[in-house]
DNA sequence: GCCAAACCTTAACGTAACGTCAAAGTTTTT
DNA sequence: AAAAACTTTGACGTTACGTTAAGGTTTGGC
């Protein structure tokens, strides 16, 4: 017989089932976001299911990347509201607001693409080029007019061309 | 005449140039990204043109979120190449494996997205319900048989399903 | 030439969300 | 009862700077 037996785990099988480290599980206790039903005699923290389950919203909340700070507070709106209408109608706000970040970052990568994408095609077209580099003779093409390593700027982003520039 | 003229500026004005502060001027120092031309008597950081031009080239690949041990062995690359087209077949491999990484992050935001958008959609179907919240008939709803707030578990991610579990 | 304003210097703490020891105590298994 | 496995608290490390703090340096105006 375990003394952690009438339903109630330690940290380690908490973690394990959450699919988390204890390490994480400690670190939300610190800033509020769990703590553990009660302590062994000795000292151990012993969780319950009700305890896994919100750990499970917590990373749940997480994977959607809010930071720990915002899921203390939405996970503080269920004792905030008289009918699950209005805590929907609350929490909402947040999903939503999440989703339009979400996909202002799908925005944000879609442009590097692009630019990494235009810069790769520039870079290319040195790919023949002998000119040596010791020399700096590269940012010389366009006075050489070597017609395989010209005008290619290197990583010098012009903020109006929407071009990296590369020189090499 | 001041006497920083002679084409060089001190560390106020690279910044501003580059579009970026002082304290991430000083911090790249640190990190051996980039170093002022000389200091004038006083102790003030002297930068050149020379520098300004790279230090542009170092925030364009911060642009493309390399971090910046990663950019130093990047910009180091330029003194290790003998010809043009060496380098450029050198540096296309990390702006590829970068292109790749941020096509995973796109994959990723979308798929974050995906499931916030379902998730919302769910809680939609909650906006109704007039059940008490404090009471916990939430969760309960399959048992009540209520249609408004049927089943709808809070964040709770099952990896399976693709589906946010919201319980509220 | 002097004074104030504007600029610069180094130093050092703060951030977010844990990872990773370390040293020592507890529980479980054998 | 001893060993293996687990847990405890504590504390430093991470990334790329932001933000004071306390005190020198330059610059511009008079």
């Amino acid at each position: 017989m375990s003394k952690c037996d009438d339903g109630l785990m330690h940290i380690g099988k908490l973690a394990k089932e959450a699919g988390t480290t204890t390490r994480t599980v400690r670190y939300y206790e610190e800033m509020g976001l769990i703590c553990p039903e009660c302590r062994s005699s000795g000292g151990f923290r012993c969780y319950s299911h009700e305890q896994l389950a919100r750990l499970r919203m917590i990373l749940s909340l997480k994977e959607m990347e809010f930071d720990l700070e915002h899921i203390k507070v939405i996970m503080g709106k269920r004792e905030q509201h008289k009918t699950a209408g209005a805590l929907a109608h609350d929490i909402l706000e947040d999903l939503n607001e999440r989703l339009k970040e979400v996909e202002e970052q799908i925005e944000h990568y879609k442009h590097i693409r692009k630019t990494l994408t235009q810069t790769i095609a520039s870079i290319c077209a040195c790919l023949p080029c002998d000119l040596r580099v010791e020399e700096r003779l590269c940012p010389a093409c366009q006075t050489l007019n070597q017609p395989t390593c010209q005008s290619v700027p290197f990583f010098h982003s012009s903020s109006t061309t929407e071009t990296l520039e590369l020189k090499l």
